[in-house]
DNA sequence: CATGCAATGTTAACGGCGTTAACTTTGGCA
DNA sequence: TGCCAAAGTTAACGCCGTTAACATTGCATG
């Protein structure tokens, strides 16, 4: 099928490969629904058909950037707690840097508001699950201390996310150092940043 | 002067606050040069006078954004070195939490992209400055890591704007009990997440 | 096999947007 | 006093998202 030229085309898929591919390479603002439409060749409310509006269109996008993440999470080696926990720090980033229109997307937030798109959140929630695993894994095995599974993966979160914003927005230095940045920055999570002989200790 | 309705209004001081007043409010998403024209009572292309385009009128917003931002972070008291960095952090994500749409305009990346306006890169700059001095102290005194201190701030940085953009897209617990977590969090960068007992010490 | 219906397309239109061109008013300075 | 540059105006271009009203078609049901 797809032939017709009338009915039966894959619309939906089409239209979800060739903005991803936009979003990819020129991010979410570039997305234009009269612009994908005549892209693909149909008329502009045949995509209403499929996606209720705009930002429904790029939440699908985001849901997919969300799976994919999840899988270069999931591929991290957890045979050792510690290279396990920075692995899956690099891998983050590594998305992040290879994927920063996608990425932008998915943690916008501007754009696609929490709660609005349900299936969006649950995307998201299982990328973030496979980091709580991997820390939770860690403090079983004894590696990680006994703080609150919330707070420790709030941290580790929190860390790679924001070096993922600020060095796929030029904030850091050269991408270059990039690697090593990460491994030091997560590994400084890990061992912590004050001197040892520091007159306050771990509470 | 401000009378004659023709020339000579502040409009330029005009349109920034009000503009500001909106992206507070709504988001930089709802910031429409015809909109806001209307507002004020002036003609569109009367804004053009004073502003290139809509990109850089959110710029000048995101400027001031990073202004106060600064401000707030210049306030934290210096004296202790560890609760400086805590209190630092503590500052930096009640300001997203108190502006999230502002913080999600300057740190956007999408709408406002590095070296585009370098007036905004500046101001983002200014603010970086003060953490990387806290962090500057915090080493001359010997309470933080010898480590480079590109790393170290670079660390500090990324959690705390992580945290922030995670908190105020809502993808952590309740705002409730947002500050205690701050303070965990920078507590558990500052002191390591790791069992002391293990294996695998401080490299 | 015919037919009716739901799914999936179409064209036409509304109101909004950012931006530019061409023109007008006006305050201040030579 | 006259002129010019700054700061405002109207009109227009070409986009955009979205909706209403209508057309085509595949499929299931009688």
């Amino acid at each position: 099928m797809a032939r017709t030229a009338y009915h039966h085309g894959d619309l939906y898929q089409q239209a979800h490969e060739q903005a991803l591919a936009i979003v990819r390479e020129q991010g979410d603002s570039a997305i234009s629904l009269r612009a994908l439409a005549r892209q693909i060749g149909v008329s502009t409310p045949a995509l209403y058909r499929h996606y209720a509006d705009r930002e429904s269109l790029l939440a699908e996008l985001a849901i997919s950037g969300f799976q994919t993440l999840r899988q270069h999470l999931l591929a991290v080696d957890q045979q050792d707690s510690r290279s396990a926990l920075i692995g899956i720090g690099l891998a983050y980033v590594a998305f992040a840097r290879e994927e920063p229109n996608l990425y932008r997307l998915m943690f916008g937030g501007r754009v696609l508001p929490r709660g609005a798109h349900p299936r969006l959140d649950q995307a998201g929630l299982a990328a973030f699950q496979v980091l709580e695993d991997t820390v939770a894994n860690g403090q079983q095995r004894g590696y990680l201390k006994a703080a609150p599974l919330a707070l420790l993966t709030a941290a580790a979160w929190s860390l790679v996310h924001g070096l993922s914003q600020l060095t796929i927005d030029g904030h850091l230095p050269g991408p270059d150092t990039e690697p090593q940045l990460a491994a030091g920055i997560t590994a400084l999570l890990l061992d912590g940043s004050i001197e040892r002989s520091s007159k306050e200790p771990t509470p």
